[in-house]
DNA sequence: CCGAAAAATTGATGTACGATAAGAAATTTA
DNA sequence: TAAATTTCTTATCGTACATCAATTTTTCGG
């Protein structure tokens, strides 16, 4: 919680009274590789801050095929904001793909937080001016990219993942198959 | 501009120097077709709200094509956020396809907005939370669908934007070619 | 450390969409 | 309204990636 604390101090001055508000209203939870934080289908109130570890957001097509669309890394506010913001239940799946630690909060005592302390605003609006951005070069990205140029983009980005996440994650996260993301492995190592 | 301060006054309540001082700070704009309000290389530094019309962004890539990040009609902001986040030149252009009425902003006024209007925020937020729930969906959107099935849920959403866009802003918005557009349609007119 | 299960690789084949080019249609301009 | 320009369509052929299936490799529970 120190961890999140801090990023939001390096954003905003953050009262001592709002400080402690943020506090009674979270919950630091230490969550096991594979466990499931949100379930397709089921009611969404809760939204993560990742301080440690990796989990990954997707939904699932018509065919049964899982489509990610993002990895929550360090830093990085996970949660279903479809479901959240049309007040509907979960279209995505949120799970942990490695031993991860998160800060655990409820969505409309965070959005209380806001008519409580104002001051608290600029960094929620730091944050989604973050999303925003990252979201409009991965659209563009797919656009004009193809898959070998994205997936080398997509080590840039994350750079140790590999080392915790399947190669179907990562696939359904550059829009293609497995099997095209192992050919396309292959040509990068033959080089 | 009074559709915008209306639009305001829906989310969250607006005093009268914060009207004021909106006022003070955008400039309302009736924009011909064909003009670019930002051009890529550029500087950027202002935020477009719509009120009516519609205008598109885009960047180009290193093989001279174009691709549309965005289609902004009535209610709907648009800049070069990439750039204005990483206080960077523009990498996308943005024009106007049909006649269209606007009102610019500087973007750092409208930020200094939010410190002396905290009460503004809220919209802000607002905004920026809509913003990033219909990137999601488009992205999953492009990570699961067929390009039929983009391009009729598009016309679900912009229903009658193909009388006033070309055929290539559509297919470069939904990534595909024109030629491929102008196939589906003619399927799409066979039943 | 072993065996079962999950995941990754590899190969053969299929397909949606791209590239190119040429002609038709629509729009703009004079 | 005619000419010029842009856009759209259509056809042929090409390619990036998908699908399916078999095999190998890795992971993980006992």
């Amino acid at each position: 919680m120190e961890e999140l604390i801090r990023k939001i101090k390096g954003i905003i001055n953050l009262s001592l009274e709002a400080e402690e508000h943020l506090h009674s209203i979270s919950k630091e939870k230490t969550i096991p590789k594979g466990s499931v934080l949100i379930r397709e289908g089921q009611t969404v109130n809760k939204i993560y801050f990742v301080t440690d570890g990796c989990l990954r957001s997707y939904c699932i097509d018509k065919n049964g095929k899982e489509h990610t669309l993002q990895f929550a890394i360090k830093d990085w506010w996970i949660s279903d904001y479809i479901a959240i913001h049309n007040n509907e239940s979960a279209i995505l799946t949120v799970e942990c793909l490695k031993e991860s630690t998160v800060i655990e909060f409820n969505a409309e005592e965070l959005d209380e937080t806001f008519s409580f302390f104002p001051e608290y605003e600029p960094f929620q609006r730091y944050i989604l001016e973050r999303h925003v951005v990252s979201l409009h070069k991965r659209i563009l990205n797919q656009l004009q990219l193809t898959a070998t140029e994205r997936y080398n983009l997509f080590l840039e980005e994350y750079p140790d993942i590999e080392s915790y996440t399947r190669n179907y994650h990562i696939a359904s996260y550059l829009g293609i198959t497995q099997e095209s993301l192992s050919r396309i492995r292959v040509e990068k190592a033959r080089k």
